[in-house]
DNA sequence: CACCCTTTACTTAACGTTGAGTATTGTATA
DNA sequence: TATACAATACTCAACGTTAAGTAAAGGGTG
């Protein structure tokens, strides 16, 4: 993913590492897409190794360099078909962390399984807050017309995290009859 | 989530990596672990080093050689950890390729992601049927009582694979409308 | 009993991720 | 104008993942 997001931002305009990180802080990529840091600038090294993009200019700012790159016509093409392969490959994601625990709990006792899905309830209610954070923020910054497919991925994210819900309440519902 | 996998099975009688491979196929949690064969072995070895584990013997068949691993007593308690950490971290995961697919559409032609998202809505069927298949496989081979927290985490899944096909439902139907 | 296919059992190297670390430059404040 | 804090800009090594590869043992068939 992070190989797009980069590929993605660079066919906008020619930017740094440093830039991709805060444009993807800004859309929010960070928490939805899962990239990190250190995964900008490895991508920038391989997408450059395989020629979809190329240094556009380095920077001297005292003992400082700062390398802008820029994407090629092979990257174009690269873009499309990474684009193409995101939209088209398998795209469910099980919160295995999750299932893998449910299927674990009974090396737990009752009491402890029932604090760690609190503590899970807990969680989830801070991502929606946290979500909803971003989405007044983006609309803020917008100003009036949201783009539909934004509207979407945010609709999306939202109801993803209130499914978690339901399911954590299911397994305590579950917890306490199992405890009486 | 690997270790947590591995080291659960352990924790019910000793076994060897390909025992554990076979275990896990079993209750499919290929898929919904995403675990890989590679994973398992890595993770023997490197629980083996942290000492939550053992080598309880090896079989030499011929020229082969078969590992059978122990859970230790340090391991017990790490399990205990792993599952209360499972239970607890964050679980929401997001479909973060099609998320990037999508906030990228604009790349391909309206024809061409019309297709990407047809070919989408087929692989989230398939997935759909396959998930299908394991339950009842699942439910032949439990015959009667199912544990209610499986049946909680196939719930999930279909739940999760709808909500999946009700986004790309959606985004095509914007797709149409601004084809016009 | 020779053949081939499946199952058993693990190995390997390339690759990407992770997150903490480093070091410089700009800026506000006292 | 000293200093401390935030922003800029990347580096790095340890780690885990991935998928293909290897290779022997078992088992059925003509």
């Amino acid at each position: 993913m992070t190989r797009l997001l980069v590929l993605g931002m660079l066919d906008t305009k020619p930017m740094s590492g440093y830039d991709i990180q805060q444009a993807l802080r800004m859309t929010d990529a960070e928490r939805w897409g899962g990239v990190l840091i250190g995964s900008i600038y490895h991508a920038l090294k391989k997408l450059e190794k395989d020629g979809y993009i190329a240094i556009d200019k380095v920077e001297q700012t005292g003992h400082r360099q700062k390398f802008t790159y820029r994407i090629t016509e092979e990257g174009k093409k690269h873009l499309k078909d990474l684009v193409r392969e995101a939209l088209t490959s398998s795209s469910v994601q099980y919160p295995a962390s999750l299932y893998t625990g449910i299927s674990f709990f009974d090396k737990l006792s009752v009491e402890e399984a029932r604090q760690a899905l609190e503590q899970q309830q807990i969680t989830l209610e801070n991502e929606y807050r946290s979500v909803q954070a971003g989405w007044k923020e983006k609309k803020a910054a917008i100003e009036g017309n949201i783009p539909p497919m934004v509207q979407l991925v945010f609709d999306n994210m939202f109801a993803t995290i209130r499914q978690q819900q339901d399911f954590v309440e299911k397994a305590l519902i579950y917890l306490e009859k199992n405890d009486q």
